[in-house]
DNA sequence: CGTCAAGGCCAA
DNA sequence: TTGGCCTTGACG
């Protein structure tokens, strides 16, 4: 199906746009204007053949300045080689790169897409079944989009508590209950999803593209754990006992993927009709799932809204139920062996999860992201084994950043359901307890929710301290003190700057986490929800907000740990390291950065937004200018402002040259997509909140009309243009407005520009490399974790668009329609 | 002192 | 890199 382009816009386009290779299929199309033959553009263009000619890009780099006229300029003798070399040579000698480079991950995307294509429309797994067509008890079957393990927390509903603000009545739920139900789009786009997928329906509709088709997302709510046979209330201890682990393994393997309709059945209160009802939502929920999800029952959210409306049949009080659940690994089925950080897992997705938090290592799926996971294929692809384990609840915070072994971790970490786990577990007196001061901790959190933007210059530390107390799922043992020790640490880093790396990746744990592990110990006490700690670390934003010199940051650590009077010989024992550390501070500088010093060191770069709204562009409607030539400034404009940005970067002289250039010419074209796509997000004040997918799709559908239009001199049909473009549109569309609607900022949004060129795996290992990709993932990711300490899921899901702009990009470029995120922001 | 969920280790 | 097995250490 891809070789049968022989009449469509997308082929025509780029071979105009970069090549001189003539286009006798558009001419034929009935387009009047000719494109010019010698197209003299070509001559000092950075592009051939749609590859950057790598030479030039390497020249740009070394050269002093990045100006215009560089490009106007024929200065290169290699300019003239580069175009007698001709596209025979593949790659590398011919002193091109190609954007789909034989190394690249890219062209791995670009071959498995299309040698894969066929096979995995044969796999079941990949393939998501037509939607529903069954009726469903007066919920029109237009809104279905899905099946959801959706949680009501008992009364605290949202992330702040404010439970008023639930919509639709469901402010009342006074218990916890938790069903897999069919998802509507009025009620799910208010509902918080406590596992990891907060994704408004509204974006889910984008992924789904035009048809209706199911998304499955999954939330953890307090009580239950999330297993492969779908969530299992943890009321009772005996269900996770280890002693039923064993029992259960021989157990297990009937009831996984079983039949749902089992609980119904041996239900005695189902009524005739509601029986029937609940078949069909049945035949619902295994039609989307495959039956790989057990039902456990429904919930209608129609007229019957109420507190009670929740099925009670399924009621979690069905003991025989628990111990025929499975202990199954909730990511890859295998033999679970107890809770990992959150969730009943196997040992192994245990390992991977903590491996993968503790190296903030980024993945990307050579796929489509939707790789499925089992016992057999989790190791094929970490990207969507890490998705899973996110999406299936796996708190990050509960990889602890010190590596202290034993203990336990605070209920805070878990998120109000660890919370609700020990009360089930412990009498309803205590159970009161807990409750209260998670209330009392939301309301902190949600008067303290001021964020404060990042300036070039440093925060003071009070600020920073102070505005992170909010414990929803934000590691609270991390938090507070955590962002002190940034600032301590930043202040020490910049007055010891840099040395060398080489030794990053080795030495970081043993030199730098003991800071850490002072750090934490203030607030450690893996324990208590106390208020000691929030104390505690008052004094020490005081102390510290000072100067923050050396001294200081003696004088704090001490008072730290005399106030918290606990472990007292151990704090000491680590506040004698870190002394040490202190006084050879060439340890110190070798782990993370202080992420609100790098973040504004970005900032000052180009944000090279302009990118998206050229001027260049409109030439394509105005002047009478050749479409080709402006499409190739337009081109080489973008290559001349990305390497002026790459020369801006602080870790430009880090690296070399030629990796520089290795990685613009592998990524400038993604660049470009997150810019176009993140461009409204970012530049627009006014609010788009109620921006549709639909009407930002329409939207961007005519602008792209309306230049193709133009410059084909031809009116495209919609259903052509649909047929070409539709779907990657589609995948441009849902990214940009998951950006319009997380409000992205640009603080955010510098990070990913950079965490995109650097995410570039080379033939080589490289440490330095990726050392700096670290150092701005883990910016990110603080950054985050304090300005949006209520999204603890927004790192993981800016990252996880990353790869769908690469998915994107990867087919603007395959179909050679590069030039169309250009158009999206005109 | 047993439990359980962290981290570490190391053969494959 | 993975994952089975071992050590840790707070909690009850
Ligand atoms: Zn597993
Ligand atoms: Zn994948």
């Amino acid at each position: 199906m891809n070789e049968s382009s022989e009449n469509n816009i997308s082929a025509n386009s780029v071979d105009c746009i970069y090549t001189k290779e003539n286009n006798i299929n558009i001419l034929k199309m009935g387009s009047e204007k000719q494109f010019p033959e010698g197209m003299d553009v070509q001559n000092t263009s950075l592009f051939q053949d749609l590859k950057l000619k790598r030479r030039r890009l390497k020249h740009l780099l070394a050269s002093v300045t990045a100006t215009n006229d560089m490009v106007s300029t024929k200065s290169y003798s290699e300019a003239d080689s580069d175009r007698h070399s001709d596209n025979s040579s593949e790659s590398g000698e011919s002193g091109y790169v190609s954007f789909a480079s034989s190394s690249s991950l890219l062209e791995e995307r670009c071959k498995r897409i299309q040698e894969d294509a066929p096979i995995k429309a044969e796999s079941n797994a990949l393939i998501l079944p037509p939607p529903f067509t069954g009726q469903i008890d007066g919920v029109p079957n237009t809104m279905h989009v899905g099946v959801a393990y959706l949680g009501i927390p008992d009364g605290v509903f949202l992330p702040n508590g404010q439970a008023e603000n639930a919509p639709n009545g469901l402010q009342n739920f006074d218990t916890m209950k938790m069903e897999l139900m069919p998802v509507v789009t009025s009620i799910s786009e208010n509902i918080p999803l406590n596992g990891m997928a907060s994704i408004p329906v509204s974006t889910m509709v984008g992924k789904m593209g035009s048809g209706l088709q199911p998304v499955f997302f999954t939330t953890m709510p307090s009580g239950f754990i999330m297993t492969s046979g779908g969530p299992v209330p943890v009321m009772k201890p005996t269900i996770i006992s280890s002693k039923d682990i064993k029992m259960n393994d021989q157990i297990q393997k009937r009831n996984v993927a079983g039949n749902p309709s089992v609980m119904c059945g041996q239900d005695s209160f189902c009524e005739e009709d509601q029986q029937k009802k609940r078949a069909l939502e049945t035949d619902f929920i295994e039609h989307y799932t495959n039956g790989n999800f057990m039902y456990h029952g429904h919930m209608t959210f129609q007229s019957s809204m109420s507190t009670t409306s929740m099925n009670p049949k399924v009621d979690i009080g069905n003991e025989e139920r628990y111990q025929l659940e499975p202990l199954v690994c909730a990511i890859c089925n295998d033999k679970a062996t107890g809770l990992h950080y959150g969730i009943i897992t196997c040992e192994g997705c245990k390992g991977f999860f903590k491996r993968t938090v503790q190296n903030k290592r980024v993945y990307t799926c050579v796929g489509s992201g939707d790789c499925e996971i089992n016992k057999v294929q989790r190791n094929r692809c970490q990207f969507c084994r890490f998705k899973k384990c996110l999406q299936m609840g796996m708190v990050l915070a509960a990889v602890r950043e010190d590596r202290m072994p034993g203990g336990r971790n605070s209920g805070a970490v878990y998120n109000l359901y660890k919370v609700k786990y020990k009360k089930h577990k412990r009498s309803g007196q205590s159970g009161k307890v807990y409750k209260q001061k998670v209330a009392r901790i939301h309301m902190e959190s949600s008067q303290q929710m001021v964020m404060e933007p990042v300036s070039s210059k440093p925060q003071t530390i009070a600020s920073f301290t102070t505005s992170s107390t909010s414990h929803v799922q934000t590691p609270s043992c991390y938090g507070g003190l955590q962002s002190s020790y940034f600032q301590i640490r930043d202040h020490v880093e910049r007055v010891e700057k840099k040395e060398s790396l080489d030794n990053y990746s080795h030495a970081l744990h043993d030199s730098f986490d003991r800071h850490e592990e002072w750090n934490d110990n203030g607030g450690k006490m893996y324990s208590k929800v106390g208020r000691a700690r929030d104390g505690h670390r008052h004094e020490v934003s005081q102390v510290m907000g000072k100067e923050g010199s050396d001294t200081e940051v003696k004088m704090a650590k001490s008072t730290s740990h005399h106030t918290t009077g606990q472990c007292v010989k151990e704090v000491e024992i680590r506040d004698s390291r870190y002394s040490e550390n202190l006084v050879s501070p060439s340890h110190v500088h070798q782990k993370k950065s202080n992420f609100s010093f790098l973040i504004s060191e970005l900032l000052q770069c180009d944000s090279m937004l302009d990118i998206a709204n050229l001027h260049e562009v409109k030439q394509i409607i105005g002047s009478g200018k050749g479409v080709t030539e402006v499409l190739c400034r337009l081109g080489d404009e973008i290559v001349m402002k990305l390497v002026h940005w790459t020369k801006q970067l602080p870790f430009y002289s880090e690296l070399t040259t030629d990796i520089h250039s290795q990685m613009l010419s592998d990524k400038w074209h993604e660049l470009l997509l997150l810019i176009t796509t993140a461009y409204k997000a970012v530049t627009s004040s006014e609010n788009m909140e109620k921006l549709t997918y639909g009407e930002l799709y329409a939207e961007n559908f005519s602008k792209l009309q309306m230049y193709l239009n133009h410059m084909f001199s031809k009116d495209f049909e919609l259903e052509q243009l649909q047929a070409e473009v539709g779907e990657t549109l589609g995948k441009i569309t849902h990214v940009m407005l998951r950006f319009i609607q997380m409000h992205l900022t640009r603080e955010e949004f510098a990070c990913l520009q950079v965490i995109l060129l650097l995410n570039y795996t080379g033939t080589i290992p490289n440490k330095q490399l990726e050392y700096v990709q670290d150092k701005y993932s883990t910016a990110l990711q603080d950054f985050i974790r304090e300005q949006f300490s209520a999204e603890p899921n927004r790192y993981g899901e800016l990252l996880l668009l990353l790869p769908h702009i690469q998915t994107a990009s990867a087919l603007l470029l395959q179909s050679k329609m590069i030039y169309i995120p250009f158009f999206l922001n005109a």
